[in-house]
DNA sequence: CTGCTCCGTTGAACCGATTCAGCCAACGGT
DNA sequence: ACCGTTGGCTGAATCGGTTCAACGGAGCAG
């Protein structure tokens, strides 16, 4: 049931190094002998063994992917990218789920190092995670997901959160709107903090009055509860952009039912461009994230470094964002109230 | 920087087995002994090999999971219970996505085949896989996740679709309602084919009028344009169901902009309550699938099954799919033209 | 005919765990 | 004092691949 290399050989007439060779280096090995392998193969139903090939050769052509929420669409993309990349490149994805949870963070690290993994791609929800550092002194390559590593020693793939931040506070101030709602998420996550500088940078720039508001986490419900607030605030609002797409679809839906219209009272702009965003009941503005790109980058980098070993040279690659425009934003009424 | 079990006997002053004991059996060895091998491991920061151990004993403690869409919201949940359940039980799982594609299905299934995985779960999208028949083949644990196991020789995990598409019917019948678009996917998917036996059953009981829309693929932007038709047919209807959730939001996106209302005009229900239908424009009545329970059922099914080997019992669970009420469903309107 | 490559092939050693028969000491019963 | 049992430990064999030094034969030059 279970055939291994030795009972290709022998049905083969050969020995188990040239099966190897047939396995590996196709090239090296005579035409004739090919065929005899290759059927010895079929009849056995032969597939070989990664623990013993991992073993033996030390490499494990796996590697590790570590989201911190894979409920997350904008995460499932990444997996994708990382996944067809690795697949096309014979290399296994191992992805886990930490749930934004450290202990689950931790023993999934654990594991990847019992794995042997070659390469780790992570979006790290804590810092200085001391299954990172483990990683660092078993010499594991390490690249970081929308992330950017301050280290040079380090890869990582990042969006220019900034940039995106900014191209929305610019974009709506383009449309004429002089008042806006900021409503970002806890300045404790690198991202929202970007973000926030873009905004405000812009707003100088552009001469725009920011009004702050925030979430304590950035799903949905906590934008339904803060759309009253933005309400009862300046009624010289006229648009109002959010830290992500959860959080933008909560406001909106909290705006339709108090009678608002969208875009006309209120200009909407999300964050992440997720699928639903294109398909709400108002269809969202939304900065993208081209996530899948992301992912498939990011594993084909550890993928090079791990192949090119030593003389790899590490980089950071910051992505830039892009606007895309739908129906939920319109030029500023001057006609308002 | 590699070290192994050796390394740890060495400095530890013990045999190897010792160490070996140690680690999966430590209640055989003595306190002393214990103490020292502890600190030998920390000293060396030994983190044992699983390939290595795969490989010797047999048992690769890894199951696959083989998923068809990873960025649909039921299977990140499924993921997510089975991935809890293996971690909690010291399995590793390994999850592949195969986007609906034969080719990437079969590929996944053989590196699956490679890694020795003792157990798999599936949703499989085609019929008779080859890949499948292999495992078989290779008596290799499998179930099914979301689609019953005719066979008795397979665990599996599922849904009661014929139940679903009955009480969402039974329940709009309780409200009044007595003309009712179906909108459903394609027949050939097997969910679909039940959850239509259901409406049409319950039909039947309740005396309803059933009127049936198709889409091709069960996305947002399928629905959107199918409401056209319904609103085009039948002005007796005050009802709508659809076959998912993705297609009830593009119906609920269509009909306000016809300036309909919901549930005035039309009540609506989905199905597979995903995140979203709770936060849409309107919170959408769903046909609630537990699908982290799902995932997590199987998981601990198939470790079941891995671990008690022969003598194990193969079981056929179906789950009930629970009706949730939201906003989207009120009583019909008796006063409409 | 000899010497030298080159190509294809061989098979033993090895990777790092687990397994298991066998060993030793201590203890208890008679 | 003797034997049997038991708990704890030992270390060689093993899992199924890969690696690599060595080998044989074909082809070619001198």
């Amino acid at each position: 049931m279970a055939n291994s290399i030795r009972d290709v050989a022998s049905r083969a007439q050969v020995a188990v190094g040239t099966v190897s060779n047939f396995l590996n280096r196709p090239d090296r090995v005579a035409e004739a002998t090919r065929k005899k392998i290759e059927s010895a193969i079929a009849e056995l139903n032969f597939v070989p063994n990664a623990s013993a090939r991992h073993l033996r050769s030390g490499s494990s052509r796996t590697i590790g992917l570590l989201v911190p929420d894979i409920t997350n669409p904008f995460f499932t993309e990444v997996a994708r990218g990382a996944g067809d990349t690795a697949s096309e490149n014979d290399y296994t994805l191992l992805l886990c789920n930490s749930d934004e949870d450290l202990k689950k963070e931790e023993r999934h690290l654990k594991v990847l190092i019992e794995q042997r993994i070659c390469g780790l791609l992570i979006t790290p929800s804590f810092e200085g995670l001391a299954g990172v550092a483990e990683l660092n002194r078993r010499n594991i390559p390490t690249t970081f997901i929308d992330r950017k590593s301050e280290s040079l020693e380090k890869s990582s793939v990042s969006m220019d959160d900034f940039h995106g931040g900014k191209s929305a506070i610019k974009y709506l101030a383009s449309l004429g709107h002089t008042s806006i709602a900021w409503v970002n998420g806890p300045l404790s996550i690198a991202q929202c903090s970007s973000r926030e500088d873009g905004v405000m940078d812009s707003a100088k720039e552009e001469k725009i009055k920011i009004s702050k508001f925030q979430v304590s986490q950035m799903r949905s419900q906590n934008g339904y509860e803060v759309a009253q607030k933005i309400l009862e605030s300046d009624s010289q609002i006229t648009a109002i952009f959010c830290a992500n797409d959860l959080v933008a679809l909560g406001v909106l839906r909290a705006l339709l039912e108090k009678g608002k219209n969208i875009p006309k009272d209120y200009a909407l702009i999300g964050y992440d461009d997720i699928g639903f965003s294109a398909s709400a009941s108002i269809p969202l503005t939304s900065i993208a994230q081209p996530a899948y790109k992301l992912g498939a980058l990011a594993a084909q980098m550890i993928i090079n470094e791990v192949e090119h070993g030593k003389n790899f040279k590490h980089e950071q690659i910051v992505f830039k964002p892009e606007l895309v425009i739908r129906a939920s934003t319109q030029a500023a009424q001057s006609n308002r109230n």
